[in-house]
DNA sequence: ATAACTCGGATTCATAATGTCCGAGTTGAA
DNA sequence: TTCAACTCGGACATTATGAATCCGAGTTAT
């Protein structure tokens, strides 16, 4: 709430939905959690609305990512061990699998339209695009949620998952 | 029109803006041209809508990639050489020149938020996500205008750049 | 001087992300 | 064995953003 103006900054087009950060912050939390967590105390800790959340959160469990234990004590586990879990992972969960860039074969149409028979391969635009793309999901797929977790470890020099987790399960069991 | 069903896969949300691909079908084909051209013409020999495409032609004139030439027979025209013209600078024109992620700062949020002073660099996260974010942009700035001129020329072995300059200067100059 | 043709910005419409709700299923305890 | 509480899961409004459009200002060739 306080810090809205600073962060919300609009973006144009290329942008990233909100939840793929959420899911991420989500999913370091859950690499030192030892026992299921509710998508409701997920959102709690990180201050963003619980439906919404649950909602990134089954994207997630369709995807295979994260298990979920129905039931009283119920909640989320991560499926695999988190070095084995790619932030590619999670924004293709997220995000969908769709490319940045959807051709929409502008070289068939208007007066000067290619034939479909010499459009079997991209063209060259679509090549170019297609090949950043792949650089990107490249990157993403080199750091893992277990390296992620490290990274946050280090920048604070305390051990803040381990305090996450035990305000994740309070007295009240 | 026809191939509709075809191209237009729905995306989920990383997608890039339609009006790139048109920018940049546009650039190649002012590669060729040696005379102004308009953007209805533009937009009638690529089958788009003029006023849409007008909208994006003009997002490259402000980026100073190609100049506007008013009066009767005005029209666009590159304004460097195509080999210093990056796919990269036609997408950042078109896209605006935000970055695919904005960090909503969601550590600085909820009970266990982190406090402001700790908050002076990206978190991991985003870190990651910056990093994603540059290996696409060095994609994209590899390919130039020109790159994609002679790769459509190869595409096709004729001379369609030739053609497409040929029916864009008909009689009626 | 004129008239036609150009670009430029402000406006409206449609799509998709955001945020919310209630129902089905499961578990743990009584 | 019964019950009750708590969990996830998918279907539903709302709002912000991109897509598409229109008309006005400026320029140039006639």
């Amino acid at each position: 709430m306080l810090s809205e103006s600073r962060c919300r900054r609009y973006a144009e087009s290329v942008r990233l939905s909100g939840g793929v950060e959420a899911a991420l912050h989500c999913c370091v939390v859950l690499t030192a959690a030892t026992e299921p967590v509710p998508a409701a105390r997920l959102a709690e800790l990180h201050g963003v609305s619980a439906t919404y959340l649950a909602k990134h959160l089954q994207a997630l469990s369709r995807a295979e990512l994260v298990h979920s234990v129905q039931g009283k004590s119920g909640g989320y586990v991560l499926t695999r061990p988190p070095e084995e879990i790619t932030t590619l992972d999670v924004v293709e969960a997220v995000e969908g699998p769709a490319p940045t860039f959807v051709c929409a074969e502008i070289r068939q149409r208007g007066p000067m339209a290619a034939p479909p028979e010499a459009c079997t391969a991209p063209c060259a635009i679509t090549r170019a695009m297609i090949a950043a793309d792949r650089a990107w999901r490249a990157a993403l797929r080199e750091v893992s949620i277990a390296d992620l977790g490290r990274s946050v470890a280090q920048d604070y020099e305390s051990d803040v998952l381990g305090q996450i987790v035990g305000w994740l399960a309070p007295a009240e069991h």
